[in-house]
DNA sequence: TTCACCTCTGTAATCGGTTTCATCAGGGGA
DNA sequence: TCCCCTGATGAAACCGATTACAGAGGTGAA
């Protein structure tokens, strides 16, 4: 059955020698089927079988000048966040023939010249980003495929954008709230300079504006359950404190919560508190979170296609805005007296 | 400053030229500068400066016979399991200048044909394997690279593995327990087929019997948050109820913490449980979860480490096993009377 | 019969690097 | 002075595909 000599693995040439045809033949069998003839097809379909020849795709993307890769930046990739994105944008690909790399961009000193690496035509066909805080100049060197950014982004950067609506978001969160009857609705937001916080920040503030209301007390976190923590004990050595919390992401809400209940505040009793992201685990806690959902698979799947148009050369919107929705359950009720 | 032709990205000739020497002493400069002359060496590296040439990966791993990348399959990326592993063999990777391609094993019906096309040299060097349902004669054809797998393992597949100590997990558990006073233990496991689940099963028994002890009831899930909560309704309707649960992850604990709690039940006091692998959301649980802590990162690391060795052809053991810890949290308390 | 045209296939150039092998200049020893 | 050796470099083969171009053979119309 084997062969005495080591097995190799078969080349075109080997399976062109055994259907007794070029190794053009070949290659047009299994790239445009239809301009070989029928008798041709079969014998060299047969030999492909027979030598379990598949093609060598350093070759092929040399050849057509494609990397067949996809490169997916990610600021933390242990992130569960990202996850669920990076695993609609997998689905995508998988469809297209293309690999998903994922680079992560939180590197060490050198990493704006890992980024410079990582955003070049020989590398990947396209770039998805998910990081808001990168350099915009990285992307825009000529030597850098077309980008797609989503749920960040990165202010300067002309590509195409899949976000979800983050302004209403806070504006449902709001509205919600107030519809309690809460007058001092605090907030445990993002760093300053990240986008998505700023959105919601906006959306935030004209949304107490319709109400004739304006921001309680705003904490800074990091998206960090630890710092939904911290924000937590600063909250319970204030007085007169928010009657509610809109917080960024609901692992922040998370962090707080679990802090606020183990000093034994009731929530939503003493404190109503609203998320952000609708995580799985959200819906599991005691009390369940209300929470702004964001449909994360759907932003990466939304993403993914965005590039692959581009990469066919189709225009696509600047913009691309995802609608979410708010999920009420148990961590919000009426103010107290 | 820009050529009134079009800006092509600049090639290998492109540097020779410039620098006047051949393409050979170009590459020789990039790969093995110690060969070159001084004089020489700077021109070239001038030149690369000049024209910002970097190499084509494409043609260079098409000379090289290799691809530059490692493929990590996963059953589900969306799981933030496996995303912190991901992270870990990420960073391993990026230090040894390869990439990371990832792919979910959730694939469609041609999963098969999928996988052995993804289980090919040409697509990778070397493949990391997180799913222990696949078939494994995908892995044993001649042209699949080397293998590495981690966490859970394939049966019949002879490739190095990567484990957390999965029997002595259960063992540290079982101690806990036994050592607060319960005597009637029960455990919410995973698919029976599932290997982690095997190894668990097998260290939960010998540590019982250990203490002349025999497991209670056993339930089963899929490791999600809504498994946990479906055998919390089974527990619920029960007569005879253990006084303390072993869970095979720490979602399924979530879910049934939650799903008791809103019946009523108060966990430790009614209940003690100990969950499995110690994500970050459990210390913030209330109260915070028991549980067998597991290296997710650095199971990532050591296996990129290994693959890596088996790349440079060092010999590897068939086996590594990473510690694991138990960390008591509020989840467990000495039963009821 | 001749010519235009169509279908199918093969030849060879090409993608952009790496590496073997040959060559050449210069230095040191006999 | 001659020869050998070493270090630096270039010419060309090679990796394994794709595809432009050309040619062979067949068909149908004039």
């Amino acid at each position: 059955m084997n062969e005495h000599r080591t097995q190799r693995t078969a080349r075109i040439k080997d399976v062109a020698r055994i259907a007794g045809v070029s190794t053009a033949t070949v290659s047009r069998t299994l790239s445009n089927p239809d301009i070989v003839s029928e008798g041709t097809r079969r014998a060299v379909l047969e030999a492909i079988e027979e030598t379990g020849y598949s093609v060598n795709l350093s070759a092929q993307n040399l050849r057509r000048q494609r990397t067949g890769g996809i490169l997916a930046l990610a600021p933390n990739l242990a992130n569960p966040f990202f996850s669920e994105i990076l695993s609609g944008i997998s689905d995508v690909l998988r469809g297209a023939g293309l690999n998903l790399i994922v680079g992560d961009t939180a590197i060490g000193d050198d990493a704006r010249l890992r980024l410079v690496d990582y955003a070049n035509r020989s590398r990947c066909d396209g770039l998805i980003v998910l990081d808001g805080s990168l350099d915009p100049e990285v992307f825009m060197r000529s030597q850098c495929p077309p980008v797609v950014q989503v749920c960040e982004w990165i202010q300067g950067l002309a590509a195409p954008k899949v976000l979800a609506d983050n302004e209403r978001g806070a504006g449902l969160a709001v509205d919600h709230l107030v519809g309690l009857g809460h007058e001092r609705i605090g907030r445990l937001a993002g760093p300053e300079k990240n986008t998505l916080t700023q959105a919601r920040d906006s959306g935030f503030g004209r949304a107490l504006g319709r109400h004739g209301l304006v921001p309680d007390v705003v904490y800074r976190g990091d998206f960090s359950l630890a710092s939904g923590q911290r924000a937590a004990e600063q909250l319970l050595g204030a007085r007169n404190r928010p009657t509610a919390i809109f917080c960024d992401n609901d692992e922040m809400a998370c962090g707080m919560m679990g802090a606020l209940r183990r000093a034994g505040l009731q929530v939503p009793e003493d404190l109503s508190i609203v998320g952000f992201d609708d995580i799985e685990l959200s819906r599991h806690l005691t009390p369940a979170l209300t929470t702004v959902r964001q449909p994360r698979k759907a932003l990466g799947t939304r993403a993914a296609r965005t590039l692959l148009q581009q990469l066919d050369g189709v225009d696509v919107p600047n913009e691309t805005r995802v609608p979410v929705s708010l999920e009420v359950r148990e961590s919000t009720a009426p103010p107290a007296r």
